[in-house]
RNA sequence: GGGCGAUUAGCUCAGUGGUAGAGCACACCCUUCACACGGGUGGGGCCACAAGUUCGAACCUUGUAUCGCCCACCA
């Protein structure tokens, strides 16, 4: 098969995606092989491919293709999420297109509906992942929601609660009026915000009064008066009417005269207005504000800290999309009842959630306007002391946008604490490897401080949880209603918890719920734990850190076996963003997103990727650069023309693991070349470097294989000057051609496989497929006497060139070199690599023998020095300058040296190797410079 | 408030103790028979700043500045 003369990366990557799948490629069977395994992070269903998959994919594609080539049973796990909120929304968001709502349907019609959808819509992803070339194991894509691990799922959350590890609980939770639903602590983003602080009078009950007393710092009084009231500083205005109590710190003197008296909320009906205790506790600070804070436990995270530990009622205002409640009875009564239950001190949650304190006329108002309202009323009483701005830190929710209201409501919750402590020591002991490291302090510092995990969602979409109430709210979790129905006895009506579970929670089991887990398959045995996972770092505690506790406790059998085997995986390898060219995060609202699928249109998906790679510096974000991109893209073509030359001129595909044997230098050369380039990528990849690997291929094609090595043996393919060296060279370039094809292979899928076929030979074509080729073990050493005599090759042509280039002589312009005293060794080299020499450096021929004309142009190549007579072209100022420069830099370093040299201390002080080199290369520039020196000296 | 990271050529980034690198961009030359998505040759950096450790610092220490990210309950 001739290849084309034009790189059309379209032409061939369809077509090999397709035939690996169908070939069944991606996954060989190799019973006996080492295992090696990587879960990928499972898509939303609903997404499409974005320029972080792409490189997140990319990362993983070349791990498991490189160890795929390594022989080993490669196993890359692929399957896409449920994704709850998202794909509810989309599906939510189709309706309302439709003039329809989630409601008009019942749960099972909407449900069936997003399923509809999925399976219409939900390829969109996987098609995309085939284009970039991932190699997933395709023929057992799972999803989050498929029968085998929803039973997983299910089985984790009651096996939690059965071990008291997952439990029901009302506390305060991120409410999303958008949604209505909780969300947990990491889908919060607190952002900035310009906001105001009220500070309102809270009149003290029965017209007290009491002397309020401020001082300076030594003590001198600054202030002193009679007040009937305590001044109080809000920036929620709104949420006084669900007060408590008022809150001083136990030290502050000024309010001492007043603690355990009664103050008033001045707000509501004048005649039924609430009592609220004054009380002390640790957390107001005296120093801001008034120093005194209303406590409102049912919608503060800090008051319910202080309503738990001072035993003050949590009120909840509000309804599900954050209105002021609408429900229950009259303010009037429902004040008299929190006024008995705050007298009684006793009281249950449900009594307290039962009442509404939101006086009639602020009901059903939303929680901003409410704020309005109560801000104006209390202004009218003249109750109102001062508005001041102020920045806020306001929760928003992150995929609603909205602002999160503190909502007291029952959730699950799942007790991390316990479950994240054998995962923080899983990372301490090195059972897990985060890679880069800098990401371990991150990680512990989360881990140690991890809240209670609410787990319960208040959707449609997703897995809804196995827990069953009977009518006095006593609650049965079981895999199944039949056996919850056991648990309940007979004869006692059930009724399922309508909520979901938080989609992370069933994403944390994909290490081991895709293996077949709970059943012990053997597919379990041999890929858990997974060899490595990639991820961005942004989910490190969404997802990584979540997988790392659930695998540990449910692989870990309860501690019965060793972390080793518990852990998901043995490395975590954490990368950057891809932002967007000035550095600004991409996202859809900006509008400034790339489509990875547009740059692999244009440029390739082996451009795509392998920019990818050499951007993966760890742990750095990447940039997005699209000329790099196109850089690639050329970088493919000249792989793609190297391979053409090789064709046009017979080299062929080797069949060779090991080097071929050679005699001639630029062979051996190129063969240390590959040793080198193996030695190097075989340690990038130990440390996850991947720019280090794409560093490493790229100068290897280019400037090895494509700059010198093609170039030097052309003379004994084009110019005729077929030797019987002519063959050795053919086999050694194909030999090395298939090494770079086959390294190459995991960054640049698509374009290796196509040459790897292309280049063939006919008499014997490939008996597999590159993807199946082996990582190249070249069983051969450096050549150092062919390395010397290349370098003295490549110098000598580079100065020839240089000087030309910088004396204005055209660069084809022949010429005979001198050399006065040539070293033996030279002459031997000169006189077997005569070819090259010709025709990359023009260099008819050598004469040792001085020349005599003083119109020379002159370069020293090791201890040579080269002269080349040019009567009547050489302007000899520039040859003069041109040499001068060449001293002044030789003579630097030359003197640097022999400063360093010069220094006692270096000398006793340094590393022995190290004033061995010093003082080699002095040797080394001082010669340099003699010889140029005396170069300049014959210019006259 | 705590933590992490960044600061190296015009741009994007490598470089963790021993003479400053790559790609792109730029300048000049080359229509050489694999490749103009090419070849050749060049120019360009007090490695943010300051102090310290060291025979020697872009690299280690401390501090400063600027930028970015994450976490955190000052009403």
């Amino acid at each position: 098969m001739t290849i084309d003369k034009t790189f059309d990366p379209a032409a061939i990557e369809a077509k090999w995606y397709a035939h690996w799948e169908s070939t069944g490629a991606f996954r060989p069977d190799r019973p006996s092989a080492e295992p090696y395994t990587i879960v990928n992070p499972p898509p939303n269903v609903t997404g499409s491919l974005h320029i972080g998959h792409a490189l997140d994919n990319t990362l993983q594609d070349i791990l498991i293709r490189h160890a795929r080539l390594q022989g080993k049973d490669a196993l890359w796990v692929v399957g896409t999420d449920h994704a709850g909120i998202a794909t509810q929304m989309v599906v939510e968001r189709q309706l309302n297109a439709r003039q329809q709502k989630r409601t008009d349907f019942s749960r099972d019609e909407f449900v069936a509906k997003v399923w509809e959808w999925k399976e219409e819509s939900g390829g969109e992803i996987t098609r995309q992942l085939r284009r970039l070339g991932c190699s997933m194991d395709w023929s057992n894509e799972r999803f989050t929601m498929d029968e085998g691990f929803s039973k997983a799922v299910i089985k984790v959350f009651v096996d939690l609660f059965n071990q008291g590890l997952l439990y029901r609980d009302k506390r305060l939770v991120n409410w999303d009026p958008h949604f209505k639903s909780a969300i947990s602590d990491l889908e919060v983003e607190t952002r900035e915000m310009n906001g105001h602080m009220w500070h309102f009078k809270y009149p003290l009950a029965d017209g007290e009064t009491y002397t309020y007393v401020e001082r300076d710092a030594d003590g001198n009084v600054t202030l002193e008066e009679e007040r009937d009231y305590i001044a109080i500083a809000t920036t929620r205005p709104e949420t006084m009417l669900g007060d408590g109590a008022v809150a001083v710190h136990p030290d502050d003197e000024r309010y001492k005269p007043i603690v355990g008296k009664l103050c008033e909320i001045p707000v509501g009906p004048k005649d039924h207005r609430r009592l609220i205790p004054i009380i002390t506790d640790e957390y107001p600070d005296p120093d801001f504000g008034s120093g005194a804070v209303k406590i409102t436990g049912a919608h503060d995270q800090n008051d319910y800290g202080v309503a738990q530990r001072n035993n003050i009622p949590m009120y909840r205002l509000m309804d599900e999309v954050a209105a002021m409640r609408s429900d229950g009875a009259p303010y009037a009564e429902a004040a008299a009842q929190a006024k008995a239950i705050a007298a009684s001190g006793q009281w249950t949650a449900a009594d307290i959630d039962a009442l509404n304190l939101v006086p009639d006329a602020y009901r059903g108002l939303d929680r901003y306007e409410a704020r309005k309202r109560v801000v104006g009323d209390i202004d009218a009483d003249s109750l109102m002391i001062a508005v001041e701005n102020k920045t806020i830190q306001q929760p928003f929710g992150d995929r609603s946008g909205v602002v999160i209201e503190p909502m007291l409501t029952d959730q699950w919750y799942v007790d991390a604490k316990t479950l994240a402590a054998p995962a923080i020591e899983a990372v301490r002991s090195g059972a897990i490897d985060i890679v880069p490291k800098s990401w371990e302090k991150t990680y512990f510092n989360w881990m140690e401080n991890i809240q209670p995990w609410c787990v319960s969602r208040q959707l449609w979409w997703g897995h809804q949880i196995p827990a069953w109430f009977d009518d006095n709210g006593k609650c049965y979790v079981a895999e199944t209603e039949e056996a919850a129905q056991t648990l309940a006895g007979p004869n006692v009506a059930l009724t399922r918890d309508p909520d979901v579970l938080d989609t992370w929670f069933s994403s944390a089991l994909w290490p081991f719920g895709t293996l077949g887990w709970p059943e012990q398959t053997g597919e379990l045995n041999r890929h858990y734990p997974n060899d490595v996972l990639v991820s961005g770092f942004d989910i490190l505690f969404f997802w990584d850190a979540r997988m790392a506790m659930q695998g540990i406790h449910f692989m870990g059998e309860g501690g019965r076996r060793p972390l080793e085997e518990s852990v998901p995986w043995k490395t975590l390898y954490l990368h950057g963003l891809v932002r967007a060219a000035d550095g600004s995060k991409m996202s859809k609202s900006k509008g400034n997103t790339v489509d990875p699928l547009g740059l692999i249109d244009q440029y390739g998906a082996d451009a795509l990727r392998f920019f990818m790679a050499a951007m993966e510096s760890q742990g750095r974000d990447i940039k997005m650069d699209e000329s790099r991109v196109a850089g690639y893209r050329n970088f493919a073509t000249k792989l793609w023309n190297a391979a053409r030359f090789a064709q046009s001129n017979g080299i062929g595909g080797s069949h060779s693991i090991s080097a071929p044997k050679a005699k001639l230098a630029v062979n051996r050369w190129i063969i240390g070349e590959v040793v080198s380039t193996v030695e190097k990528m075989n340690k990038a990849f130990a440390e996850f470097r991947f720019d280090g690997m794409a560093d490493v291929l790229y100068h290897m094609v280019f400037d090895q294989f494509c700059d010198w090595y093609l170039e030097l043996i052309k003379p004994a393919f084009v110019d005729g000057e077929k030797g019987e060296m002519d063959s050795e060279s053919k086999i050694v370039a194909g030999w090395v051609l298939d090494q770079i094809l086959v390294m190459l292979h995991p960054f640049m899928p698509f374009i290796t496989e196509e040459l790897w076929h292309a280049l063939s030979d006919p008499a014997a074509p490939r008996s597999y497929d590159i993807i199946h080729a082996k990582w190249p073990e070249p069983n051969a050493a450096m050549d150092a006497d062919a390395i010397a005599e290349i370098n003295w090759v490549v110098d000598t042509i580079s100065k020839t060139r240089s000087f030309k280039a910088e004396l204005n002589i055209a660069p084809g312009t022949r010429l005979i070199a001198n050399i006065a005293e040539p070293q033996s060794s030279t002459v031997a080299i000169i006189e077997r690599q005569a070819a090259a020499l010709s025709r990359l450096g023009r260099i008819d021929s050598f004469v040792y023998a001085p020349v005599s004309t003083n119109n020379i142009a002159q370069i020293v190549v090791g201890g040579d020095t080269v002269v080349f007579a040019l009567d009547g072209v050489i302007d000899l100022d520039a040859e003069r300058a041109r040499i001068t420069k060449a001293i002044e830099a030789a003579a630097k370093e030359r003197d640097a040296l022999a400063g360093r040299l010069s220094n006692a201390s270096f000398v006793e002080r340094a590393k022995p190797e190290a004033v061995e080199k010093a003082r080699a290369d002095h040797a080394e520039k001082a010669a340099e410079a003699d010889r140029l020196t005396a170069a300049l000296a014959r210019l006259g």
